[in-house]
RNA sequence: GCCGGUGUGAUGGAAUUGGCAGACGUGCUUGACUCAAAAUCAAGUGCCGCAAGGCGUGCCGGUUCGAGUCCGGCCACCGGCACCA
């Protein structure tokens, strides 16, 4: 009979939807194991064959850790809320719940296709108002401890979106989701203070098994510098703070630097006789979107402050004071000490403004030409009085006391990671539990009358006065006051993208509980999440933010961990057939659907794991395809009919099989999926060399189903094995069964590979130099030559180091 | 500029961590089966060479009996951060 996968697969997935093996169950005595994937964003074009890999990856770790014994959560829902469908709604007139409930169906269709262990009966959908109502709650807690607020900033505006966007939201200037530019606009918006966290979020980091590059990433995002921040006075006596990671090059300050935005300049004003300079230089730095700001290379610009100068406070000669963008106002204190001789950027626009240049470290070049930057030990400290001789290195702690012993300032950390932006002028979110009352101020609501469930209304449409859709709805806007009962208005801002996924790994542990987002039996029993893989692109935003949102769970009692996952890894992009990246107006997507239909999802599984390393980047290649779907073929063809005799391995095979045991469990451990399946494939190789006996087959089969569990559970049934292949026992192997009597090992002479030659398992040096001399072509290179020194790898190689005989 | 990663046949990629480079798959060549093709099975396939042999893991050098792997110096490409003081 032919291998019918579309028969078989169907089979199998019916009786995993009756019998449910994949179910997890909180607080059973076995070990338990949290496996997780990032819950897709179900659009409307449905799965992408990038899906699979990761989905196909934790499937494979999870199967096996079932197959092991332990009690798996392997969940799986939806991340609902977005742009895309709310765009799709407005174009085509339909509530935006409906078309997520379309392509909810059609995802779960696409998901139970592919043969997933998913826990069907804990789905998660952010949109789900019994879902997002803890998602509200959390965002009350937050409130309630000072971490959110709502403040009037510039922030970034992206044309197209008619919406604010996260500092992580904005890739070179343009919008992360859509590539329309990004301007700066004045909005009052909810802020996370999610700085707050920002040393735990690199300290902790060293507790958990990221893979490094997410951990860098990381690290780079948050952005931690130590220095101190210095007080300055100026002529006009105002104390003027500025940061600073140099502080031992005090004395080589020559002028200051603040941000055009800084809040002294206005009250200097009327002290200077260029006022209206001053002026035209902070509108033209106002107007200038965050691309033209931070343009490369760009040429220094500024305008010298005249009427008011700066008082170094180490020497207290008085320096000029310029205000330039430069520096930046959300920085630090938006202003800055500057000292060209040793900083590239001070001693650029020193030269173009023509400031002065004074050396205090020495060991550089002349710093009339370039500035001298290195902080370690190779400079000393020059023209810095009581400093002199110091090491940079040095003089840094020395500095700093004494700043601290006058008074005049002290160490501080900095971070590069702002405050999150918290609000979208959005329809499709969760609404903000927050309403506001002239007499009160902003009102948290009562956490009884949540959810705040979303309004059905006319139109999504996003308005370019930059207000929320849901602000025309008067009747759901215009509530009372839940302090004072008088009138008020509720916050008609919605939630952003990433607030729904920053805890869904919480309500699978308990996804039904009405009272709490998820039970302490449950937390405690499932946290935290053994294994997360996921993609890159979410290292500084979703896994950010989520773990952010889980220590200030954990501050208030809420989760047992200090950290939500315990490893992430990470995999590579799937890209179309000739390496790049696919698209619709490329025209080369795959469509996971029409893979399944000609090959199998089966073969789709073994293709997407096989493709190359997981955590790199791989082409989809039609043609390799096929090849596995060959390989399912000739295991079809070895295990159909059911072979007799004992579940022990064949004398022939034996070998190969404790190996391949040991290969494959090795290798899923260490997302070496790829040669995992090698492995198995050489396995089937040899077994057609040498007919398999039953067991031969029984182990080929508990390896491959979690790989391909619909065949392998089919020619399990089959062979009559008893149960079923995904809840057997995963097999073992034994090292003493692993070895052959006899080995072949390289012979090398000088280091060249001359022969090879077959000697016994772990033979002795004697016998195997014994062998390797009697080798035809050995004889022939030792004619005329001495042996001067010979090597043995054990079972390995030798090698004979000749030289002509005298 | 700073941080991280990658570079191996026609091709996707392997290599027990210093020990036969190219496992496994694709492609290609040949043979069997077939009227024929597909499918399947079998054999072969790094490059040059009839052969002996030589050359081969981005480039140059080093350590070593032996280097894809270690060290020093480059080059190219990819990703993150970037006027963050």
């Amino acid at each position: 009979m032919k291998y019918d996968f579309a028969a078989i697969e169907k089979k199998w997935q019916d009786v995993w939807e009756r019998e449910k093996p994949f179910r997890a169950e909180t607080g059973s005595d076995k070990p338990k194991f949290y496996g997780l994937i990032e819950f897709p964003y179900p659009s409307g074009q449905g799965l992408h064959v990038g899906h699979p890999r990761p989905f196909t990856a934790m499937d494979i770790v999870t199967r096996k850790k079932r197959m092991e014994g332990y009690n798996v959560l392997f969940p799986i829902g939806f991340d609902a809320f977005g742009l895309p469908t709310e765009n799709y709604a407005i174009k085509n007139h339909i509530h935006p719940a409906a078309v997520t409930k379309q392509n909810i169906a059609n995802f779960t269709r696409q998901l139970k296709m592919l043969g997933y262990g998913f826990d069907w009966d804990r789905v998660v959908d952010t949109t789900d108002p019994d879902y997002y109502k803890w998602t509200q709650w959390i965002f009350l807690q937050l409130y309630k401890h000072g971490l959110a607020y709502k403040t009037t900033m510039p922030v970034n505006w992206c044309t197209s979106c008619k919406c604010v966007l996260a500092n992580e939201e904005v890739v070179e200037g343009v919008c992360e989701r859509c590539g329309s530019p990004v301007v700066r606009r004045e909005k009052s918006q909810w802020m996370l203070k999610i700085t707050e966290y920002a040393q735990r979020l690199i300290d902790d980091l060293d507790d958990v098994d990221f893979i490094e590059r997410v951990k860098t990433q990381q690290r780079n995002w948050i952005g931690r510098s130590t220095g101190a921040e210095v007080t300055f006075r100026s002529t006009a006596g105002d104390e003027i703070v500025v940061f600073t990671t140099r502080p031992d090059t005090l004395f080589g300050a020559t002028y200051m630097v603040l941000s055009p935005e800084h809040a002294l300049i206005k009250k200097w004003m009327p002290l200077l006789k260029n006022a209206d300079e001053v002026r035209e230089y902070q509108r033209a730095a106002a107007s200038k979107s965050d691309m033209e700001r931070t343009e490369l290379n760009k040429e220094k610009t500024g305008v010298k402050l005249d009427g008011v100068r700066g008082i170094n406070p180490v020497n207290g000669r008085e320096i000029p004071i310029f205000i330039s963008d430069y520096v930046l106002a959300t920085y630090g204190t938006g202003a800055i000490m500057a000292v060209p001789a040793h900083d590239d950027r001070d001693w650029e626009f020193a030269k173009k403004f023509g400031c002065e240049i004074i050396e205090v470290v020495s060991g550089g070049e002349d710093v009339q030409r370039c500035a001298f930057t290195a902080k370690d030990e190779t400079g000393i400290m020059v023209n810095s009085e009581f400093l002199n001789g110091l090491t940079v290195k040095d003089a840094i702690p020395v500095i700093t006391k004494w700043l601290e012993e006058k008074g005049i300032g002290k160490a501080k950390v900095n971070f590069k990671l702002r405050d999150w932006v918290f609000s979208r002028q959005r329809y499709w979110g969760e609404p903000i539990p927050m309403v506001w009352c002239e007499k009160c101020g902003w009102v948290p609501l009562p956490e009884s009358e949540l959810p705040l469930k979303l309004p059905d209304v006319e139109s999504y449409e996003p308005t370019d006065d930059g207000e929320s859709p849901l602000s025309k709805m008067t009747d759901w806007v215009n509530t009372t006051c839940p302090h004072c009962g008088g009138p008020a208005r509720r916050e008609t801002d919605t939630m952003p993208q990433w607030a729904g996924s920053s805890w869904y790994f919480l309500r699978y542990m308990d996804p039904h509980n009405p009272d709490a987002l998820a039970s302490k039996e449950a937390l405690s029993y499932w946290s935290p999440v053994d294994w997360y893989n996921g993609g890159m692109e979410h290292t500084t935003l979703h896994l950010l933010y989520s773990r952010f949102w889980h220590k200030f769970l954990y501050d208030i009692g809420v989760v047992p961990t200090k950290e939500p996952y315990q490893k992430r890894t990470s995999h590579g992009m799937i890209l179309g057939e000739g390496g790049e990246k696919m698209s619709k107006s490329r025209g080369n997507v795959v469509n996971p659907d029409d893979v399944v239909k000609a090959y199998g999802a089966d073969t789709l599984r073994l293709y997407i794991m096989f493709i190359g390393d997981f955590e790199q980047a791989a082409a989809w290649s039609d043609n390799a395809v096929k090849g596995c779907k060959r390989f399912l073929d000739r295991i079809w063809n070895l295990a159909e009919n059911r072979i007799d005799g004992p579940d022990a391995c064949s004398h022939a095979n034996e070998a190969a099989v404790h190996r391949t045991i040991k290969k494959v469990g090795e290798d899923i451990e260490a997302m070496k999926f790829n040669t995992a399946i090698a492995a198995m494939m050489g396995l089937v190789n040899s077994f057609y060399e040498n007919a398999p006996s039953r067991g031969d087959i029984k182990a080929l089969l508990l390896l491959l189903s979690p790989f391909a569990p619909h065949i392998a559970e089919e020619l399990w049934e089959k062979q009559g094995f008893e149960g079923r292949a995904a809840s057997s026992p995963w097999p073992g192997y034994d090292e003493s069964k692993m070895t052959e009597s006899e080995k072949e090992i390289a012979i090398q002479v000088n280091g060249k590979l001359r022969a090879t030659a077959v000697v016994p398992m772990d033979a002795d040096e004697e016998t195997v130099l014994e062998i390797v001399k009697g080798q035809e072509r050995i004889v022939k290179a030792l004619e005329g030559m001495e042996i001067v020194k010979t090597i043995v790898v054990k079972n390995k190689l030798v090698n004979l180091i000749l030289r002509p005989a005298k």
